[in-house]
DNA sequence: AAGTGCATCAACCGCCCTAAA
DNA sequence: TTTTAGGGCGGTTGATGCACT
């Protein structure tokens, strides 16, 4: 049986909305609310149009706090992160900038930002991720607290139907070659940016703390888990050329969803990555999905920078920004 | 000035989810 | 437990305006 439609559709009006419309719709619902029913919302207010039309309307355009306008060059790039983890859900993404709506967002996407982010990927096969400050804005190198400031390419399922996400340089082993100290995220849930987010910064979240770790021990400390390369051995044979392990858990399970690897043997980096990325895409046979969700150099390597020493190839300058 | 193609964005369509009956 | 109605969402369309020829 069909789903019965919402409304006459040759009793109401269709088509762009008048002044007149928009001041009977902003006066009614500025007086009563909507009333918690879209659908009787028309008929009281006395307007000859859909529900779901008025519904629309209001949060798409008449919402007081709605913002008009052209995006900023940060709201472009919380999209391109956000479209990069999690795709086209556009009310999760708009739920991340305040005073924009999903159809907005979505405009934006489709008009602006899928070409340039094509015109990118087609100029630099491999993205990397610029490092922010999360207060100031300005270049860190402080690994504790990040903002993503541009995008992942586009996620291809691979031959495990899993979609993974790029990794810097992971298709091109010599763009390693001058990070002595990088840390390599996984997250084994589609959530990341719910998981990670800091609910009251709708633009930050914090990674792990490399934290110095016995040998053979582990450290829990600011609801992450840290442990030596000695212990994680034992944990994962991909991570055993890794420095330390941190990884964090479901609050509602305990089960560990993500984390992060600090590796430190340069020439051993690129076997690392593909290791690792292997035995992940194995286990996600049984586990689900598991996305490596960004790489970035540590404080080393921005030491090294100091020293004028180039980017690697292939990458962004502005990613790595020589340091004061 | 007229015609054409393209970009933009408001609005609609139809499906899915959920809560209430 | 099933059915139904409403809200929410992503995909798509079509009107409009602008740039270019």
């Amino acid at each position: 049986m069909g789903r019965a439609p919402c409304c006459d559709k040759t009793k109401v009006k269709r088509g762009p909305w008048s002044p007149e419309e928009d001041a009977i719709l902003r006066n009614y619902i500025e007086k009563y609310g909507t009333g918690g029913n879209w659908i009787a919302l028309p008929r009281k207010a006395g307007l000859k149009r859909c529900g779901k039309s008025c519904r629309l309307r209001w949060l798409n355009y008449l919402r007081p706090d709605i913002k008009h306008g052209g995006f900023t060059d940060e709201e472009d790039s919380i999209i391109l992160t956000l479209h990069s983890n999690i795709g086209s859900r556009w009310s999760v993404i708009a739920s991340h900038l305040p005073g924009r709506t999903d159809n907005d967002v979505k405009n934006h996407w489709n008009t602006k930002l899928k070409k340039k982010l094509s015109a990118v990927n087609a100029t630099n096969p491999t993205t990397v991720i610029p490092i922010v400050d999360s207060n100031s804005n300005n270049f860190t190198s402080n690994p504790s607290a990040f903002t993503l400031a541009t995008s992942f390419n586009k996620p291809q399922p691979d031959c495990y139907g899993n979609s993974t996400y790029p990794i810097v340089g992971s298709d091109a082993p010599v763009q390693y070659s001058s990070m002595d100290h990088m840390v390599l995220g996984y997250s084994m849930t589609e959530v990341v940016p719910d998981l990670l987010y800091d609910s009251s910064s709708t633009d930050q979240f914090s990674l792990p703390e490399l934290f110095e770790v016995q040998e053979n021990s582990t450290l829990q400390k600011n609801g992450f888990t840290t442990s030596s390369s000695q212990e994680i051995s034992s944990l994962s044979p991909s991570c055993s050329l890794a420095k330390s392990y941190s990884s964090w858990n479901d609050n509602l399970f305990g089960e560990e969803v993500g984390f992060f690897v600090e590796l430190e043997s340069r020439s051993s980096n690129y076997n690392l990555v593909q290791s690792a990325q292997q035995e992940e895409k194995v286990s996600n046979e049984v586990e689900g999905s598991c996305l490596p969700i960004y790489s970035y150099p540590t404080a080393s390597f921005f030491d090294q920078m100091s020293d004028n020493i180039l980017p690697p190839q292939g990458h962004h300058q502005t990613a790595f920004p020589i340091l004061d």
